[in-house]
DNA sequence: ATTAAAAGTGTTAATTTTACAATTAATTCA
DNA sequence: TGAATTAATTGTAAAATTAACACTTTTAAT
């Protein structure tokens, strides 16, 4: 109980998002024993000595889902004490955005312990998890209006319609399409390529990439 | 030795903000021992089992400085593992607006072992605190750019100018003062009460009062 | 009464954001 | 082969916001 508690542990936790069948998506665990047992939760971990806190967050989503080299960034720490039953559990929570396709692999065959979740009907979840979640969303959401970050939920050549698809599914509203790519091209977040989408059965789009200068000027 | 050490500890640290002598100031502490010993360092402290990290915030902060109700926000959490010799202590960062006058009595005997820095020229500080007290800076312009924060680190009742004021020690430059005040008044951010100022040797100002309806529009 | 010092106040230009629809390029099907 | 279909691409005008800029008012001091 409560008062056997000798002190507190730290954790990292990450909010997975992905598109996938045109929904921003979650990845979640099944939990397979107490507290919360059954519910879902996001992946987490504990931080080695050696690593600092983006290299624990890093490893921890390597373990669950084999992906590396992906957009990671601190959220926030959460720590109220009753946040974990019958513990003092406070996680340093990041988020994270990754394609797909880099990861489906890895659970293919036991969705039903881990798999992804639609973010606006989110099952039962553990913890603090949902809080967790909603505000990863208001971040994601956030950094969007200075950089395109869901860039990291294509391809490495994407068309101005598949990024502008990323952002309507995070700010689940619909956006003007001029008014979209007028205000990427403007911000010289963009390299255009000389290549088109083949396969489209209509009129090919234009692939651009990410301008690496740009990134610089993400804030941290 | 590195390696003898076995596990992590968490602990918080504030950066304390306040306006004194006309410049922005931050509240140091010199280190009486090794590490860092004769460096300067921001107020920190350990988080008890009881509080959440507001809390022990808050009360890391009335320890130090005898004051309570004030602004706090959670920054950051710095967790590289070289940032403390010897040990591995990863610390949930805090930043706080106080009124100079409300903590000043304090200290005032022992400025030799507290005191207030100016932001912009500081000392020699311990560990990752340059950093620490830089992003401070940073998330408190951001911040400013969608609601008066700084006005906790006025009285009750302020000026325009006043206010005006703390913006340009925390950006650093100087605003026009219509835009200023247009902006401010166009926010809804502040309430004008009938009184003004007696004391200015020159043409008196109307006092305003934060309008507390607004500060529900703070995003955290 | 004159002077000095800070408070207070509006307008114009520039920039940014928003709203809105026709044309182009490819595929499919008759 | 051409007519229909579907998605990509493009520009302009109105509205809103931001930025630049200087004079008048009010009080205290002399």
């Amino acid at each position: 109980m409560l008062n056997e508690i000798k002190t507190h542990e730290l954790t990292i936790d990450i909010v997975v998002f992905t598109i996938k069948d045109n929904k921003l998506q979650v990845l979640l665990i099944k939990r397979n024993k107490e507290p919360f047992k059954g519910k879902w939760a996001i992946p987490g971990g504990f931080i080695r000595l050696s690593e600092n806190l983006d290299e624990a967050a890093r490893r921890v989503l390597k373990e669950k889902t084999d992906v590396e080299d992906i957009y990671i960034e601190q959220l926030y720490t959460f720590g109220d004490p009753l946040r974990y039953p019958n513990a003092r559990v406070i996680t340093c929570a990041y988020f994270a955005l990754v394609r797909a396709e880099d990861v489906e692999h890895v659970f293919a065959e036991e969705t039903e312990t881990i798999n992804w979740h639609d973010v606006y009907n989110l099952p039962e979840t553990a913890f603090d998890h949902k809080k967790i979640i909603e505000y990863s969303l208001k971040r994601t959401r956030d950094r969007l209006e200075y950089f395109p970050i869901s860039y990291r939920l294509l391809g490495e050549k994407f068309t101005l319609t598949e990024l502008q698809k990323t952002y309507e599914l995070i700010f689940d509203k619909p956006l003007d399409k001029r008014n979209f790519r007028k205000k990427l091209l403007a911000g010289d977040f963009l390299n255009e390529t000389d290549e088109y989408t083949k396969s489209g059965s209509k009129r090919p789009a234009k692939l651009y990439t990410i301008n690496p200068e740009s990134m610089a000027n993400q804030l941290t």
